[in-house]
DNA sequence: CGGATATGTGTACCACAGTACAGATAAGCG
DNA sequence: CGCTTATCTGTACTGTGGTACACATATCCG
C-alpha cells in the first residue's frame, strides 16, 4: 500500500494457470458430473497443486460457476452458429435440421448435454445457478425464434429438451425417426403429412 | 436351524418400520433432493435410530432405489387416473388439460417434479437408475397414447418434460398462456388457429 | 422361567473433501 | 545483493457421512 499501486502488484508466473484450472474443471464436470466435482479432482486434472484451486477460486461454488459459464457459453455459441448456417429453412428443412441436432447432441456431445441437464436440475434447488440455467434455456428459444414463429419456437425448444432428456435416459439409442416425427408434428400442419399416420419406420416403440 | 424352519423366523416388533423408513426417505428426497439424502437425515425424519436405516436396507443405494420406486409409482398412478378422468378429449380439450397438468405440476407438485427430474439426470450416470427413469418417461408416452395419436403423444410427452424443466428452472412462474400455445401448436392444425399468429396474451417473453 | 436365537440399535471407524493457513518461493526495488 | 512484499503451495484441520459391528433386547421353545 505504499505507492498507491494501481496496476496489479505483480504478474503471476503462469498467467494461464487460472484458465487451465477452469478447463480442467470443465473436463471433470464432463467426466464425472456435478457430483464428482472436487477440488482434488480438478487439481489432479490440471496438474496443479491442490492449493491453487482454492487460491484462484475462493470457494468450490465459484469454481463450479466459472466452469458452467464456459459450458453454457459453448452451447450458446454453437447454437448461434448452427442457426446462422441454416439460413431461412422451410418447415421440413427445419424439422430435419433439428433432428440432426438432437441426434448429434445425444450421440456425439453426450457429456456436454448431460452437464447441461445437470445444471438445469441443480438450479432448481440452488438459486445461484438459476441465472446460468436460464441463459441456457432462453438461448434455445431465442435462436429458434430466428428460424420460425415464436410459438413454434417455444414448442420446438421444449420438445428438444424433452427429447434429449429421453435420449440420454433410455438405454437404447433413440430412433432417429422417432425424433423427426416429433418435430414434424410441431412444424408441419397435419394435412400434408396425412393426419398423423405414422411413417412406416417411425413407429418404433418408445425405449 | 433346528426345526427346518420355513416361515420367517419371527415377526418384527414394528412391522411398519420398514415402510416408515421408505416414507421418510421420500420426504427427505422431496425436501433436499438426491444430494441431501443421507442415512442420518432419513433416520431423524423417521424417528428411528441410525442403525435401523442400514438394518433394513443394506446400502444407501438400496434405500434410494426403494424411495424412488415409490415416487415413480405415485407418478404413474396419478397419470393413469388423470387420463381415465379425461375420457376421450378433443384436441382443444387435451391441450387445455395438459396445460392444467403442467401448471399444477410446477405450482403444486414442485418437489415431486424436481425429484423426477433428478432421477432422470442421475440415471444418465448411474445405470442402476435407468430402469426407473425409463418407467417414468415411458409412462407419460403410454398414457398420452390413449388420448391422441402415437406421434402426437411423443411430441406432447417431450414438450411436457421440456416445459416442466423450464418452469422449474426459470425464476418467474411460467405464464399459463405460454404453456398452452405449445400444446396447441402440437395438437391443433395451423389453420383453425390462424397460421400461428399468437394470442394477444400468449406472447409473454420467455422467462 | 431360563436359555438360545433372531431382531434391533448405539457407537465408532474410516474415507473423503472443503477450506484455512503457515510457510516457501519468486519478483521487484533500493 | 539483500530486503520487502506479493504470489503460490503443502499440509493439516474439521465436518460429514457410509457402513461395520459389538452389544442390547425381545421372542419363543422346552
Amino acid at each position: 500500500m505504499q505507492h498507491d499501486q494501481i496496476r496489479p502488484p505483480r504478474g503471476p508466473a503462469d498467467p494461464q494457470r487460472r484458465e487451465r484450472i477452469i478447463t480442467a474443471t470443465v473436463d471433470v464436470l464432463l467426466a464425472h458430473g456435478m457430483e464428482g466435482l472436487t477440488h482434488r479432482a480438478v487439481a489432479h486434472r490440471a496438474g496443479v497443486p491442490l492449493g491453487s484451486t482454492t487460491y484462484y477460486f475462493a470457494t468450490l461454488d465459484e469454481l463450479r460457476h466459472a466452469a458452467l459459464q464456459r459450458v453454457v457459453g459453448a452451447y450458446t455459441g454453437y447454437m448461434h452458429a448452427w442457426a446462422t448456417e441454416l439460413g431461412q429453412p422451410t418447415a421440413v428443412e427445419l424439422a430435419e435440421a433439428m433432428t440432426e441436432l438432437v441426434c448429434l447432441a445425444i450421440d456425439d456431445f453426450t457429456e456436454h448435454v448431460i452437464v447441461d441437464h445437470e445444471l438445469s436440475v441443480a438450479s432448481m434447488r440452488q438459486p445461484r445457478l438459476k441465472e446460468l440455467a436460464c441463459l441456457y434455456s432462453s438461448t434455445t428459444v431465442a435462436v429458434l425464434e430466428t428460424l420460425t414463429t415464436p410459438v413454434k419456437a417455444r414448442a420446438l425448444a421444449a420438445a428438444m429438451d424433452g427429447l434429449s432428456l429421453l435420449g440420454l435416459t433410455s438405454p437404447e439409442p433413440l430412433p432417429r425417426a422417432y425424433v423427426e416425427t416429433v418435430f414434424r408434428a410441431i412444424l408441419t400442419p397435419d394435412a400434408p403429412n396425412g393426419p398423423d399416420a405414422p411413417h412406416a419406420d417411425a413407429d418404433t416403440e418408445a425405449p
